[in-house]
DNA sequence: CTAGATTATGATCCTTAATTCATATTGACA
DNA sequence: TGTCAATATGAATTAAGGATCATAATCTAG
């Protein structure tokens, strides 16, 4: 799965759901990440304005990565879905 | 162009170098953004932490969004050589 | 339904990002 | 080289994130 990120809260959502495909709690990928379960927490329901650092962290946790990209750029799901 | 970050100072690389192939000076992506020129420096070199909120800010302005994904995937500038 | 696990929320403390102003450094170019 | 634009740096202030602890709310087997 990808995702499209534009809002701090799209974010959030990338990582709860990349989270739970991992089978893994809060607690288990605040284990993980060195990040805390609350802060976790704060992030994925959007409360919290996280700091670069903080989300490197669970990307990492996650083994995830992002790229940087034009908007006008024909979507990855769109490529996805050719190969 | 695409920008694969794993780091915090990925996103500062690619801020600028998207920033200059759209021909801005720093000043002009702070009016367009509404993030100071000085911080704006400091993201591209690195020196800040920067939060989420701000990167979407100067993201926004010049036009680019985010994509997360696993790391294993086929990098984007795979497909691109092939299209 | 209940117990235990999971997630959310709230307070305090500490750290740091962003703003703002001032200025130094660097870079481009006539 | 000298000048002006562009970028970087530093200090002070304000605002907010993250750590930490406590606990509430919610979810999920059994």
């Amino acid at each position: 799965m990808q995702h499209l990120a534009r809002l701090p809260k799209d974010v959030g959502h990338a990582i709860r759901e990349e989270r739970k495909a991992k089978k893994l709690t809060q607690k288990q990928l605040a284990g993980l990440s060195g990040v805390w379960q609350e802060t976790i927490s704060k992030i994925e329901t959007g409360a919290a304005n996280a700091k670069l650092e903080t989300l490197f962290d669970l990307l990492a946790a996650l083994d995830l990565e992002i790229t940087i990209r034009d908007r006008s750029k024909i979507s990855a799901a769109e490529l996805e879905d050719i190969f």
